[in-house]
DNA sequence: TTGTACGCGTTATCAT
DNA sequence: ATGATAACGCGTACAA
């Protein structure tokens, strides 16, 4: 059936003229080899293009190396930037990174999960915000899981997630201290990754003595105009507008364009979510950001850590960033 | 070592009270098992939460039902949505789909495909528009490979990518039709896969006739908007914009706004480009789109061609979607 | 320093 | 219908 045989340890050890342990030596560097064995085994490597198998490799090692991701949708820019970023800390520590996405159900995410399970990866990353904790229980009890963005109590998983409440603490001090008072609030659906971060500014703002009128992002840049405009159109209008999603906040400054308002001046834009490339057009937008490089390097920090001692008692991490200035917050209209 | 033992078949077994072969009958539905047994064995899978074991079944098989997919970098949303419909395609016909990223440059490229290798992938989907060929070449002449986006002469890889000449003929139809003659043309940094694309507007469109000034889009929205300032500074200004990335469109759509400018009107935007989703704001940009998912499925239907005839010569798949009437292309100012 | 032999989990072949 | 057994490619004790 295959028309190629991938070349093997056999392969390159009858070529060299050795025997296959010898191979297995200079590859692994365990144990000791002749100079002379060393360089006829590399050279025959060279000359039939071996590459070791991975399979064999996992069968007869018990592990693989392979970390998996996994991912609710890949087209979402936040996910794509934790792949990348968490491939480049797997591949230093030298673990593949095999990312699997779904297709926005939980059904086929669950079985996106089963591809992993079989790939026998050491460790898991979980980069959904929907799936049910009660999904993946079972596998976090055995498997080293580092779960990004979102809570997942009662298991045994390590996580990493946004802090919430300092966050909204932070937009409440920025807002405060540009003597703002009403403000229009964009929230996104409610979801386990999202609902805190809804939930901790819906409750701490008011607290905080704001004025505060909530609409529903949606889920793309169109939904977000809506709510927008929505936000816009309140009398009277809000001095600030706080965004969950950079959509929002993208949309925000649009609206404001559209209409002839001075951003800054008189509507102020602040949004918690990172920017996506080239968001950041005519202005800076002020933001206290979801840092998709800061959680993956807390989650790598985790990952590995349980890599190394399985029994350790799982941790919670919350990431949070300071405000980036940008131009889109100014004194509020007196 | 592992604190954890993943059950095997034998363990499937020992608890059912049958052989292993029995087991691996009811698992694999290669022949004859008696009811009762098979439903000892599902009972005791369930039980003990058996997943089997990619490596081993792959070590036995001589294949892996693995399908790699290499892109450039995760983070941009063609390779996002290119990625979740092939996994669509793959999970169908009983493949994993495995997507490694590269960091942007060729040499994290080369050791992403190294680890596609060692995983010992049965078929290959290249997904970058930059890696030369020549690193792939020995690849593709042992292992079905597919290269979606891009020319890959000189390798028996099978390709898939926009029909670039047809694209150009369609959009200098469309602007003809609405009376165009000075086009600003939007091109983007040439790769393999883009040269094609700004070569055959850049010789197309003037030898049917238009006027054409070309400015370079970039990489991101923010050097998209440049390009567009540049082209509405022309005198006299271009009646129609023409871009090869959806960035492009997008900005000229929002500096036409900030302007007042009537879109359609005063100036007609036509993208070559998916717009990505949200981008339909305030109105839908006519487009002649490059389809991820149509090139997914081509992509799918080499690959799995492939698979079933090693053997099969190469082909060169040309993908091409009819313009998609939106409202940003009007009959040209007399 | 080198070679031999066994085991990893699974499938397929051959007896029974 | 079922059970025993030989591969698959690799790492590693163990013997030489």
């Amino acid at each position: 059936m295959p028309l190629y045989r991938n070349p093997t340890i056999i392969d390159v050890a009858q070529a060299a003229g050795v025997s296959k342990s010898v191979v297995s030596r200079v590859l692994t560097g365990n144990g000791q080899v002749s100079a002379q064995s060393r360089r006829k085994v590399q050279q025959a490597i060279a000359k039939l293009g071996y590459s070791s198998n991975a399979a064999a490799q996992a069968l007869a090692l018990g592990r693989t190396r392979n970390i998996g991701l996994l991912v609710r949708r890949s087209t979402a820019p936040f996910y794509g930037r934790l792949m990348f970023n968490l491939q480049e800390h797997a591949a230093r520590a030298g673990y593949r990174m095999i990312a699997v996405t779904g297709n926005l159900d939980n059904a086929s995410e669950s079985r996106a999960l089963q591809t992993l399970l079989e790939l026998r990866v050491d460790g898991l990353v979980i980069g959904s915000g929907n799936l049910p904790t009660e999904e993946f229980r079972v596998i976090a009890a055995n498997l080293p899981t580092v779960v990004v963005g979102r809570p997942a109590e009662g298991s045994n998983a390590d996580v990493v997630r946004i802090d919430a409440v300092r966050q909204a603490h932070e937009a409440a001090r920025v807002l405060r201290a540009n003597g703002h008072h009403r403000i229009g609030f964009i929230q996104v659906p409610d979801s386990l990754s999202a609902a805190p971060r809804n939930r901790a500014l819906r409750s701490i703002l008011p607290e905080a003595g704001f004025d505060l009128t909530v609409a529903e992002g949606g889920y793309d840049l169109h939904e977000a105009v809506l709510a927008v405009r929505a936000l816009l159109a309140e009398a009277p209008r809000p001095t600030a507008i706080i965004s969950l999603s950079a959509d929002g906040a993208w949309a925000a400054l649009r609206e404001a364009e559209v209409r002839g308002i001075a951003v800054a001046a008189e509507l102020s834009v602040l949004s918690l979510d990172q920017p996506d490339d080239g968001y950041a057009v005519t202005r800076e937008i002020t933001s206290i950001p979801q840092s998709s490089g800061e959680l993956a390097a807390q989650a790598w920090a985790l990952l590995s850590a349980r890599l190394e001692n399985p029994a350790r008692e799982p941790r919670e991490v919350l990431v949070f960033s300071p405000v980036h200035h940008g131009s889109t917050v100014g004194p509020a209209q007196s």
